[in-house]
This record gives C-alpha cells, sequence and structure tokens, in this order.
DNA sequence: GCATATTGGTTGTATTTGTAACCAACAAGG
DNA sequence: CCTTGTTGGTTACAAATACAACCAATATGC
C-alpha cells in the first residue's frame, strides 16, 4: 500500500501556489488588459510609486526578484514612457529610476484598482481571520 | 503627490505570491536535487499516488492546470519510467495512467519528504494561526 | 599606481510556459 | 451512414524565465 492518505490539500505549499495562481491571476488580468503590464513591471512601478525613485538593484533586493527580471521590467516600462533613468553622478555604474508623470498617473490609477480588488478578496473573511492570514502570510514572505 | 501611502506588504496578491515562491522554492529544490522532477511533474505524482489511476484530464481539472502542461508532465514522467498508460477500451481516446512500482516508491519517498517540510514551515505558528491560515488558503484555492 | 575583485546592469542562450492549431475517437442529428 | 460538433490528447510556435557570461565603473590590497 502507498501513501493513500496523503492528501495534496493539506500540503502548504501546494494550498499557498494555488491560492497565490488564483488570486493574482485575477488581478494580472486587470493591469494587463488597462496597461499591457506584466506581473514585474507592475511590481516595479508599485516600489518605484510607492517608496519614490531607486535603484533596479535596490528594487531587486526589496522585491526579491532577480536582476535580470527586474533589467528587462524596467527597460519595458521606460519605452513606455512609465519611468526615466538618470545616472548617480557619484556612481555611474547606478542609475535612479524615477516615474514619469505618465508613470504617476498610471500607478494611482493602479493602486486604486488594486485597493478595490483586495478589498473584494478580503471580504469573504472575518476581520480575525484577516488579521491572521496577513500576518501569517507576512512571516511566510520574510518580511 | 502620488498614492504614498500604498504598501505592497499589505496587498494580498503580492503577500500570497510572496509566500508561495518563498514556501515552495525550499521545496522544489528537495524533489529537484532528488527525482530532477519539476513541479508540474511532482503534482501528477500526487495526484495518481493519493487518488489511484486516473486520466490527463481527470488530472488537469482536479490541479486546475493546463491539459498542455500536464500532457508535458506526463510524458516526462513515463520516459523516466514512474507511471505507464493504458488506452482505455470503452473510449479510445482516454489514456488511464497509473504509478509503476518505481513511481509508487518515489510518491512514498516524497510523501514522507513533504510531511517534514509541511510540519517544519507550520511550526511557526500556533495550532489556531494554522487553522486559519489553511481554512483561509483553501478557500483562495477555491477547494 | 596597478592588478584583482566586486558591484550595477545588460545580453545571449537554453528551458519552461502559454496559446492556438491540430489529430483522432466518439456523439448527435438528419 | 454521413455530416457536424465535441472531447482527450499532442504538437508547433511565441512569449517569458532562469542562468551564465559579459561590460563598465568602482573598490581593495599591495
Amino acid at each position: 500500500m502507498t501513501e493513500a492518505d496523503f492528501e495534496l490539500r493539506d500540503f502548504l505549499p501546494f494550498l499557498l501556489n494555488q491560492a497565490a495562481e488564483e488570486v493574482s491571476l485575477g488581478f494580472a488580468q486587470v493591469y494587463k488588459a488597462r496597461y499591457g503590464m506584466l506581473r514585474t513591471e507592475w511590481r516595479v512601478l508599485a516600489h518605484l510609486g510607492s517608496r519614490g525613485p531607486m535603484t533596479a538593484s535596490d528594487i531587486a533586493a526589496s522585491a526579491k526578484v532577480h536582476k535580470t527580471k527586474i533589467s528587462r521590467a524596467v527597460s519595458a516600462l521606460e519605452t513606455r514612457r512609465f519611468l526615466s533613468r538618470t545616472t548617480v553622478e557619484t556612481d555611474r555604474r547606478r542609475e535612479l529610476l524615477r516615474l514619469t508623470d505618465m508613470g504617476k498617473a498610471a500607478f494611482d490609477d493602479l493602486v486604486a484598482t488594486a485597493r478595490a480588488y483586495d478589498r473584494d478578496v478580503a471580504r469573504q473573511f472575518t476581520t480575525e481571520e484577516q488579521a491572521v492570514l496577513r500576518r501569517c502570510l507576512a512571516r511566510l514572505a520574510g518580511l
């Protein structure tokens, strides 16, 4: 007999993946449809929008995303004029990224959408559940 | 002023992705190192192991994974002799997938590893937190 | 100052994935 | 039967990702 009583739905890595996929797929469609943005691009936008100008590797470190992914997302956002780069004069390897007016507008708009989406998702839980859920996820995410 | 008080870490889709990535990355390395299996392959193995023989589209439906992904995972598992196919005689489009002895052994082994990993992850939470977390995730995942 | 190592960032190539087109087996309607 | 439509599954091609090699600027050791 093999381990017949093993249930995938009790397995945390599986549960997390499944939930994450389900939840972020819905939101991905929103901003993809509206701005043609990929997940990483939206995340770069969010970082710059909420924390102000920073360099690519700052974002990579804070979002724990590989720098090549960031690099490509930044190019895409630059091409669409959502952000601009300026080389840091004291260290000319680094470039400070900042949102253009268009980028800020997109960010504001996406924040509104994001908040509404978040409320929508959260609504199916009690306040206590929400608190526990967010706390546990933050811990797991290493925040 | 742009929406400066928006914090990514409060945004559920982001939290979920981050947590999922962090948690399943660790486990992925275990079974990738041991069996050279990809996530989808391990999930196919898990389905067949815990629910017995079934067809590719059964798995696709139950795991909510696209059938092409399943198809490729099944071929990979077949090549490595973890499973075998037999055409269903009453409907020759469908093929019943079942684990070979090797597949069963791999499944048993992975179940043990998975349980240990799960315990490890869960240990940082209280019993109540665990219950809430699993319940919420299951709901979000649509289980 | 000069060789060496490190860091910020990009590019090239091999995998992986998603989307759509596809084939074969079956089902339904006439 | 013979069209037409559906379903299970695979394949082909495009997009996305990971990984390693790379370039330029700076830091470090001597």
